[in-house]
DNA sequence: AGGTTCAGACTGAATATTCGCTCAGTGTTT
DNA sequence: AAACACTGAGCGAATATTCAGTCTGAACCT
């Protein structure tokens, strides 16, 4: 494997499991079974391998709930198979969804970062600028519908996972009815 | 004022603006003006000044969104009322919004912490569970109810905030209305 | 084929820095 | 004058970062 992405998920790992002050980098660079000047070739210090590892999980989130999207369809159906997705991803990766709830309001991850990452997503305002055409949802921004309903996925999927309950179809498909309800016309 | 409270205002103003990798001990006493004994024979380490914020802003919040809670009151009005009360409370206090968005789901924040602060808002549940029984909700555990709407608000304010969008008393009404419509049956 | 060179990647011990925390000395109250 | 609270310089552990030396393998001789 590329040893950049052997230093992101070696550091993903410990920074997940350890909080960032306590993983120091000779850790990162064992783990990933490299020496430290490898690391400082390839990232200019700590902080920038967060972002980096914050740009990683983003694009394949991004890769993994848009795989199926086609403009021709529905508004309603495009929604459902895009938070499904999402749900399905944080579901199945729990560290990255770890990571991404710690460090999405951070200040170690810089604007450009965030900037970045959210360019990947730029297909949630294509489809709620559609529905707010069609008069499918409530009169705000595209960006506002995103953040909500972002944020409602979020701390959704925490409670859930700081109670350990088990995620299963009827539920899913009843927390998608709940976002679709809050925003619909 | 007292010197706990100078103390934990200094540390919360300059983790906030700094993160807390890059705020010593000694900025926050000298910030709070006093020495660093002081600030030790408070708190037992930095951890313990992060976890005393962040129970004193959840304890603030809860007196401030509770303050005119009455089981009386049918469930539509309390739930306007309670987050109402807490977009105002968030958006009046944009330092102490930052902090909880920042902590929330940081391993900084121990177990008892979350706990304690969990516990002034046990009227969440009292209202869901009242509102269950009247039919008015999806059926899903109150627990589950109150991170949805949580998380709802959070990431919406968050998004005004950066975004540096003004929020007028109809985009707050149009919040909350969006966030029953998430959850009424 | 075997030898030689060498540029660039890599390593990790050594260095430099940062900061958490202590405590001897000072000030304040009763 | 005893009891108590406070201060902040300094100790030392933790760890971020550097860089002198090593390794690798491709290119080029002989």
């Amino acid at each position: 494997m590329d040893k950049r992405e052997k230093i992101l998920n070696a550091a993903m790992e410990l920074i997940i499991r350890q909080g960032l002050q306590h993983t120091p980098m000779s850790h990162i660079a064992d783990r990933a079974g490299v020496g430290m000047g490898s690391v400082y070739k390839r990232f200019k210090n700590k902080e920038d391998i967060v972002n980096g590892i914050y740009v990683k999980i983003k694009t394949e989130e991004a890769a993994m709930i848009f795989v199926n999207y086609d403009e021709r369809n529905s508004v309603p159906d495009t929604f459902n198979d895009i938070y499904g997705r999402m749900i399905d991803y944080f579901l199945s990766h729990p560290l990255k969804f770890n990571f991404i709830s710690q460090y999405a309001f951070s200040p170690v991850i810089e604007k450009k970062t965030q900037v970045q990452a959210m360019s990947r997503f730029h297909r949630f305002d294509e489809m709620y600028a559609r529905g707010l055409e069609q008069g499918l949802f409530k009169d705000l921004a595209p960006q506002h519908l995103t953040y909500f309903v972002f944020g409602s996925v979020c701390y959704w999927l925490k409670c859930a996972s700081e109670l350990q309950i088990d995620v299963d179809h009827k539920m899913r498909n009843q927390f998608l009815k709940m976002a679709w309800d809050s925003i619909k016309k």
